[in-house]
DNA sequence: CGTGTCTTCTACATCTCGTAGAAATAGTTG
DNA sequence: CAACTATTTCTACGAGATGTAGAAGACACG
C-alpha cells in the first residue's frame, strides 16, 4: 500500500513542494543535509516513477514532476486505510469523533458546501 | 508508520474480529488454509505485540488479544495519514470531495451528532 | 574528437517480514 | 518424582524493499 521510503519520501515532498518540474542535480542539491550522491537521487526518481509519483520529460537535463498534489496523495491514502474498515462507518464515526475542533469546523463547511441534495 | 505485513495483518484481522483473548493454538487452527507452524503463529504475535497492537497474559495456554479495535485503528491511521498532508483543509476537502453519496450523507449525520456548538 | 555531464546498469548492505527448527519450560499422569 | 506432551522462547534464514552509490554508456559543446 503505502510503500514509500523515508528517502523517496522526502523527494517526492520536494517535488510536491517545488510544484514544477526540476532537474536531479538541482534536487540533490537542495537534499545537501543527506550529502547524497546524483545517482541515488537517480535511483529514488526512477523507484518513484516506477511507481507511478512521478514522471519526467526527454528534454536533456530531464525534468522530473509530481503527479498529483501532496493533498490528493493523502486523501487517497485516507480512502485507502478507510477501506481496510470492516465497519467503514464505525471508523469514519471515530475518525470524526477524534478530530480537533477546528478541523470539525472545517468539516461542516466542506459538507455544507458540496452537493447537499438528498434527493438527487 | 503503517508497518504491518500481510500475515500480520492477517492475525490482528483474527484478533480483531474474534474479539476476545485467543490461544496461538487456535489462531493457527483458525488459519488452515495458510497451513502455518505454531511457531509461526506466535512469532508473528510477538512481532504484533512489539508493535503495540496485541497483549497477552501470563496464563499457561497464553491469552492473546488485541488492544484496541480495528475501527480506531482505521481511525488513527487516517489521522496520521492527514497529519501527513500540509495543508490539512485541502486534503480534507479533496477526501471529503472524494467520499460516495452514502458516505457523504453518513458524514452529515456524524457531524450533526457531535458535539455541534460554534461557540463553545 | 575529447572532456565534462547526465543517465542507466548493476551491486550491495540493511531491515522487515514470512516461516520455522531447536531448545528451554511447564503442566500432566502414572 | 520421572517420563511425556503441550507451550513458549531463541535463533535463523530467504526474499523483497530501500538507501546508497560506483561503473559504464550516451550526449552536448568547444
Amino acid at each position: 500500500m503505502n510503500t514509500l521510503g523515508e528517502l523517496e519520501r522526502t523527494v517526492l515532498e520536494h517535488l510536491w513542494s517545488v510544484g514544477a518540474p526540476v532537474t536531479a542535480t538541482r534536487l540533490r542539491d537542495e537534499l545537501t543535509d543527506r550529502g547524497l550522491a546524483l545517482t541515488t537521487v537517480h535511483t529514488v526518481l526512477t523507484r518513484l516513477e516506477q511507481k507511478g509519483f512521478v514522471s519526467h520529460d526527454d528534454s536533456r537535463p530531464r525534468q522530473f514532476r509530481a503527479l498529483g498534489t501532496r493533498e490528493d496523495h493523502v486523501a487517497d491514502l485516507m480512502h485507502e486505510v478507510l477501506g481496510q474498515a470492516g465497519d467503514r462507518q464505525a471508523a469514519l464515526a471515530r475518525f470524526v469523533g477524534s478530530v480537533g475542533d477546528d478541523e470539525m469546523r472545517m468539516l461542516r463547511e466542506l459538507l455544507a458546501g458540496a452537493g447537499n441534495d438528498p434527493a438527487a
